[in-house]
DNA sequence: TAGGCTCATTGACCTCTGTCAATTCCTACG
DNA sequence: CGTAGGAATTGACAGAGGTCAATGAGCCTA
């Protein structure tokens, strides 16, 4: 079966925007809709292993042997060319998966931003859990429609938005999986670095940065550390990142 | 359930590159992984109808009623900004479903790019058919994650690949879908516009038609009508799509 | 507290691709 | 067969964002 070419996860990017827009106890509990049962059934059959930052849980062209699902922390899915150009083409947080390739090779790398603890199953034990498990099949069905919907979301913006609305459409992809400040404004906290979020909103590090500098000077955001931005104006920066308004080049 | 946000469809771009490079007698029964028993029994619980070219099959907000599958034609699913910027996020081809949507209102829409027949399936009885089919299930979520795979090599490209290099990535795309020439070099027909291939490679037709007239320069490819080229250099085309090659601006 | 890193920011310049504007080419239709 | 209108091609020009390079800000270790 399977074919070849692609990339290989089942599980892809929940920085997607999510209507709820408010953060919930667990990162899990808001946006998996898999039955608690069923992992915990799952979670009886792996060991969980643990990565530092930084460190490669499935490497590009490796043998697809295992499925992952995360439990803390958080990860970037990246793809690139011969010559080195890179892709992130998501990032994965507590509760999602990865791994579950199409083919018999991992297409894209995944790499940890912060300490991260995970399950792996082998890969034929998952197939095997989620043939057992018509509700588990039926959740995780759901969640790569929802994960093919936010790479489309994605397409539109490499395709056709501009640096600019690239990136406050990026910071308020972040903004709605977090708690408001206690003054009630919306925040966001990179995990990873420019090079990341260039690299996920196809452009370079200088230009990510530039962006960032319009933001402030424009007062609708406030950085906090590099790492760190509270939204002062949501309602402008939502214009902006739809196409709606610009930001004074200056 | 289904929260919201995202675009709404399961069956997506089947134009990605798939390693088999020769066309099967049918469209489905290559790139198809539906047990075929399952789908008689799909198609007993449905109607077909007919679109006309240019024909809408699905409109961007609109209530999520129905699946449909394509049995003849083809299909681009788009999406678009506010201000009419827009992107096209995938073609479809006989045996490709889409409209099982994540939310409750579709966030692409679907135009015929050819005559089409398809099947349509109220959203809640082809729910139905699939919970009582493991099978079927089990099939769509294979699909699904090629589909979520196919769109992160986009992403890839979208992000960073030059004009040449999408270009000529597209070309193969579509030629490894068709049977060779009778001289036997690889060739593509295309059933859509520059002004869709544009948006689906997040060019200009302006710049769509310069990269085929330096394709065609360069002695790579030849073009029969506007619609139809032959690859005349198949290893060159497939390295300056990998990145590897340049061709000359002259 | 002082290096020595890596990462982020800023500046100057350039280029690829977009924009605007003609033609030219097809195709459908009368 | 001629013509109308959309689609494709080509040209001239401009600009958003990339490239190259220098500076600054954190952060870890000694």
């Amino acid at each position: 079966m399977m074919t070849a070419s692609g990339s290989e996860f089942l599980y892809t990017p929940s920085a997607g925007p999510r209507p709820p827009p408010r953060a919930e106890a667990e990162g899990e509990a808001s946006r998996g809709s898999l039955p608690h049962a069923d992992l915990q059934g799952l979670a009886a059959e792996v060991r969980i292993r643990a990565y530092a930052t930084g460190e490669t849980l499935q490497r590009d062209g490796d043998d697809a042997m295992h499925v992952m699902n995360i439990r803390t922390g958080s990860v970037k899915v990246y793809k690139q060319l011969a010559d080195g150009r890179r892709a992130v083409v998501g990032f994965l947080f507590a509760g999602d998966f990865f791994g579950l390739a199409a083919l018999e090779v991992y297409s894209s790398g995944v790499e940890a931003l912060e300490p991260v603890q995970a399950w792996r199953f082998p890969r034929a034990v998952f197939r095997q859990l989620v043939a057992d498990r018509p509700l588990l099949e039926a959740a995780l069905l759901r969640r790569v429609t929802r994960d093919l919907e936010t790479a489309q979301d994605q397409m539109l913006l490499l395709s056709r938005k501009t640096a600019m609305e690239r990136l406050t459409s990026f910071i308020l992809q972040l903004a709605v999986r977090e708690p408001e400040d206690a003054a009630g404004h919306a925040q966001a906290h990179f995990r990873m670095t420019r090079a990341d979020m260039a690299d996920y909103l196809g452009l370079t590090t200088e230009t990510v940065s530039r962006c960032f500098t319009r933001l402030r000077g424009s007062g609708l955001i406030r950085l906090e550390h590099s790492s760190s931005v509270v939204v002062l104006h949501l309602r402008k920066l939502q214009e902006v990142a739809a196409g709606g308004a610009l930001i004074s080049p200056a």
